[in-house]
DNA sequence: TTAGGATTTG
């Protein structure tokens, strides 16, 4: 019988095994050794779902855990079985049940750099001649159940005043200190993690590992990790703990309360009701046993002298020399203190120009040495950083009546010095990201004067910086042609506030009516201001006459007109413009001859290019296929007008004074 | 192998 269960009763089995068979040891299944006679026996610590392979065979995974071997580096194997010999094990194996497995094919196995297990797997069916021997623990209703729902293996933690020489365990601890991952001298990255637990005894942790996204996701002090295989060794009379062969972690915020949600690179990992409330419970553990309060600071609260944990934005980085390099961030306030600006060639600076410039009162110059550029070279501009241990210092150059604030992120690890990279699912990140996107970027460019323009090196020509200066003066795709003084209104206000009235605003357009361009070019009659023609009372041909018989008979359109009774009619732009801001959608009218597009109503009609100038235009205003977040900012002023017939009455709104930016299309 | 916590000196 392929599958046999067989219940221990005193410790002793109902029946025994065939005498031929002999007990091989985990270190003894290697390839190339005669396996035949041989049986391996272990405990089963995790168990997978029956699944079925693609040809339709039935498929079964275990891992059996070597008693005998429980404290070498690797002292478990997976056991893959087929066809019916799956169905039956499936049906009766469960977690802790001691297991015999004979007749089986020894493999490579594919997972064993993953899982940290043995570096083959047995494969056993009824056709290989394959057998196994179960040896049940008892089982309660109750505890079959439990085991019936559960597939992951018992993981052991070991508390860190428990922790012995040599030994590879799992373990839980909430981080006292950690060292962002950094490149080592070797080959790897490296990340230094202590860990204390409520035992109360520390544990410093030395992680390396050539993927930087292997190691501990650890944002914070106070953070909680749970760490499989890691390595305790003693160094210096101290244990210590060290990356082994399928190590793995997962990191938990440690804030009581938060979600817990573990942040790993595995794709497969065990977590359980049992592992949740164990981190909930060294939340409570932490809450009230350490202090932890990390020197986080924003560029609002940084004083000269300060060594400082900052959580920003990157968007700009160059390089400046061979032992440093720039990182130019913000983190949407504003330092008090004068800030410096790190000289450097405009090509060589990476990053959105504009927006380098919108931003150019509220980023600071972040000067990064030695072991940290390597990794700063790597980043992506545009993604949000936790650099631990800035140091401020107060500065003056000859040159400068009033001394500035330097950031430096020196070369090193000491404090835990360096460079993170959070994901924007990050609370923090989040909470950063809100407040960015709600600071008014047009109050910041406001706080200085445009001659710090030329100061911040940011670009390459006399011709380079007019141009930028040009447009990023507009800082949106139309600019205002008069009434510059007056300030930003929201959309909001002028929806609630009685007309007639005039307006400057900040908006972006979501839509456009009529899309088909053409369409919008119509016939007005500046007599009745309306669109368009019964104001004409047309006269014969002959009253050209009356100009005929003059003495300088001018023939002025107008004029000839004039004589015929026709009332002219000019060609204009009408559209409707719904703008938003955030606070609202207003519908308003652009009513114009020229001055908006900058192309003639009058020419656009029998000319390709200028057609093909105001498609552009409005591609640019309104691209089509964006996201509202990433439509562009358009600086309007708006008239607001009553409109009143006997049945009711409606305010509308205009745009005027306004013209689409030179450099837009 | 690397680092092994405990601020650069630009």
């Amino acid at each position: 019988m392929p599958v046999q269960l067989l219940k221990i009763i005193k410790g002793k089995s109902e029946t025994s095994l065939p005498s031929h068979l002999q007990k091989e040891d985990l270190q003894h299944l290697q390839e190339g050794f005669d396996h035949t006679n041989k049986y391996f026996q272990g405990i089963v610590i995790l168990s997978y779902p029956l699944t079925k392979l693609g040809d339709g065979t039935d498929f079964f995974k275990v891992v059996l855990q070597d008693l005998d071997n429980s404290f070498s580096r690797i002292n478990s194997i997976n056991i893959l079985i087929y066809g019916k010999m799956a169905e039956d094990c499936a049906k009766v194996i469960r977690n802790g049940d001691t297991c015999l497995v004979s007749g089986f094919k020894l493999k490579k196995s594919p997972t064993a750099k993953e899982d940290g297990r043995h570096g083959c797997h047995l494969e056993v069916s009824e056709e290989a001649g394959s057998a196994i021997y179960i040896y049940t623990v008892p089982r309660t209703t109750a505890a079959s159940e439990t085991a019936s729902l559960s597939v992951a293996p018992k993981y052991v933690y070991t508390p860190l005043n428990r922790l012995k020489d040599g030994t590879i365990v799992n373990l839980y601890g909430i981080v006292k200190f950690f060292k962002p991952p950094y490149v080592s001298k070797g080959t790897d990255y490296c990340s230094v993690v202590t860990l204390v637990d409520p035992s109360n005894v520390k544990l410093t942790c030395t992680l390396f590992n050539g993927n930087l996204d292997s190691l501990p996701k650890i944002y914070k002090v106070g953070d909680i990790v749970r760490f499989h295989r890691i390595k305790i060794r003693e160094y210096n009379g101290q244990m210590q703990g060290i990356t082994s062969a399928g190590f793995a972690s997962l990191t938990f915020d440690g804030t009581v309360g938060a979600p817990v949600v573990p942040r790993t690179s595995s794709k497969v990992y065990t977590f359980m009701d049992e592992e949740q409330k164990t981190i909930k419970e060294l939340r409570i553990w932490a809450a009230s046993n350490l202090s932890i309060s990390g020197p986080a600071a924003k560029l609002s609260d940084v004083q000269p002298m300060l060594f400082f944990d900052l959580t920003c934005q990157l968007i700009g980085k160059a390089k400046v020399d061979g032992s440093s390099f720039l990182l130019k961030v913000w983190d949407g306030t504003k330092c008090p203190y004068p800030t410096w600006k790190v000289p450097v060639e405009a090509r060589d600076l990476e990053g959105e120009k504009v927006l380098l410039h919108q931003l150019r009162n509220l980023t600071v110059d972040i000067l990064v040495y030695d072991n940290h550029v390597q990794l700063a070279k790597s980043l992506k501009i545009g993604s949000f950083l936790r650099i631990y241990s800035i140091h401020t210092k107060q500065a003056s150059a000859d040159n400068e009546d009033v001394s500035h604030l330097e950031f430096h992120l020196h070369g090193g690890t000491c404090y835990g010095r360096g460079i993170g990279v959070l994901p924007e699912s990050n609370p923090d990140i989040k909470e950063l990201k809100a407040f960015l996107e709600s600071v008014d970027l047009a109050d910041s460019q406001n706080m200085e004067s445009m001659s710090s323009l030329e100061l911040d090196g940011t670009f390459s020509s006399v011709a380079d910086l007019e141009s930028h200066l040009q447009r990023c003066q507009q800082l949106s795709v139309t600019v205002l042609t008069d009434h510059q003084y007056l300030s930003n209104t929201e959309l909001k206000t002028i929806l609630n506030s009685p007309a007639p009235q005039q307006y400057r605003i900040r908006a972006k357009l979501r839509t456009y009516e009529p899309q088909k361009l053409y369409q919008s070019i119509k016939l007005h009659c500046s007599k009745c201001n309306s669109l368009c023609k019964q104001c004409s009372t047309p006269k014969p041909i002959k009253s050209l006459s009356s100009i005929a018989a003059e003495q300088q008979p001018s023939w002025e359109p107008t004029e000839i007109a004039q004589a015929l009774g026709v009332e002219l009619l000019q060609y204009v732009f009408i559209m409707r413009f719904t703008l938003v801001d955030g606070t609202g959608a207003l519908n308003a009218y652009l009513f114009d001859y020229e001055k908006f597009f900058q192309i003639p109503a009058s020419e656009i009609l029998t000319n390709n290019f200028l057609q093909q100038k105001m498609q552009m235009t409005m591609n640019a205003l309104c691209p089509p296929g964006r996201k509202l977040d990433d439509l562009p900012w358009l600086e309007c002023f708006i008239k607001s007008y009553n409109v009143r017939d006997e049945m009711k009455h409606q305010v509308y709104y205009q745009i005027f004074d306004t013209t689409v930016a030179e450099d837009v299309v």
